[in-house]
DNA sequence: TGTACATCAGTGAACGCGCGTTCACTGATGTAC
DNA sequence: TGTACATCAGTGAACGCGCGTTCACTGATGTAC
């Protein structure tokens, strides 16, 4: 039942950690296969080569374990995206070259692990509480880092016409088109349908500069 | 074990229809409140009255039911998004308007019964066989009403310029920008970030609209 | 270096739960004469 | 209009399954002297 961590370090401490990472990927496995309310500790352990109750050394319960592996999600989508600054200061070009590559990097995280990104970007299953502290910490920061590479990408491009709100704006609407492709992809929508995606994530990226060229048309409603 | 209906029609085969519209709204329910893995037939038919192997009567098994379901929101969201065709020639005042009322309907369906929404556009349940005649045979007509509507719309606005292929290239663009703002909306992305989504379905009409008055724009890439 | 003790990983049995589904059955309802 | 029969809705017991979780326990491992 004592599932903190030993006071002491040592060696054991080191096959603790070592296990629990192990235990991880397998649940990272099924939730690939079977979805989030496949994940099932007994399942883990039996893959694992242990008994059902074994477990229960390194996870206080199903959900303490479902709630790690989505503050891993969080944080590993946001290494991905968080494209390095450039060096100097960016010419336009190199905005308009990180936009895509930041573009490309949510696309393909999404791709690659559609059942964490759904682990994010799902409403939480009923009867699991979403709102631990730190799972609201952890979304909040991703969602920071989101809005501030954005943000960056576009207060960077002409610096004197933007006011932060509508690079703030322009982030979300950004944003939205991009969940939109991503999610449609990632659950077979384009492909059912025999459609390409990749010319549609193109169009986006385009509109969303020309509208950082042109704030008149990035955020407020025309009428 | 019977579970066509009886050949003969008569009292007993209205009743039937009754029993199977309750099952249908009670499972409406349980999927509203636990998603689809909660749905039981075991639960309905508790909550119907009767003991559990009583549903088998009117469903083969539990994914039949599931199917119909699935079915049934195909067809009430195409139902919801059929704009009457605007009495005589539509002037292009009237198809922007019908064209805002198009996503204003989807918008306002999905938002209704997320739990539906959801059914549709999220990859199938691992197990559930997605590929069964019916199944796909609506998922197409429903798609097709879709891409329809969004081609009337917009072939009608000039009649002279617009190839078809560009009109449905446009009509997957809007679906996709659609999607995207109301998957983040129903789950709850927006207000957990204290996002107000009604101006990005504005600014995403415009868009369209726009695009639509200048065909250069919408949809080959520019380079 | 060797011994004594405390810590802790992992086991196996158990509890209560709910699921889908099959089966033999009872009893009511509609139908045919 | 009344009776005999067939149909079929619904029941209750049963099977096998897997789940989360608790508990008392064994046995290995590390630590302190």
């Amino acid at each position: 039942m004592a599932v903190e961590p030993p006071s002491k370090r040592g060696p054991r401490e080191r096959f603790r950690a070592q296990v629990r990472e192990e235990a991880k990927a397998v649940a990272e496995r099924q939730l690939a296969e079977g979805g989030p309310e496949a994940l099932s500790l007994n399942a883990i352990a039996k893959e694992l080569g242990m008994a059902g109750p074994g477990l229960y050394r390194y996870f206080a319960n199903r959900d303490t374990l479902l709630t790690e592996l989505v503050i891993d999600a969080y944080r590993d989508l946001s290494t991905a995206v968080a494209t390095p600054p450039a060096g100097g200061q960016g010419s336009p070009g190199d905005a308009d070259a990180r936009l895509a590559g930041f573009v490309a990097a949510y696309r393909g995280w999404a791709v690659a692990e559609p059942h964490r990104y759904r682990l994010l970007y799902r409403a939480p299953l009923p009867g699991y509480d979403a709102h631990s502290a730190n799972l609201v910490e952890a979304a909040q920061r991703a969602m920071d880092i989101l809005l501030g590479v954005l943000n960056d990408l576009m207060s960077k491009r002409d610096a004197e016409t933007d006011p932060a709100s509508d690079a703030a704006s322009l982030a979300i609407l950004l944003w939205a088109r991009l969940h939109g492709l991503v999610s449609l992809e990632i659950e077979g929508n384009f492909s059912s349908m025999a459609i390409n995606p990749a010319p549609l994530y193109e169009l986006e990226v385009n509109d969303i500069v020309r509208r950082a060229r042109e704030p008149h048309l990035s955020a407020k409603t025309p009428r």
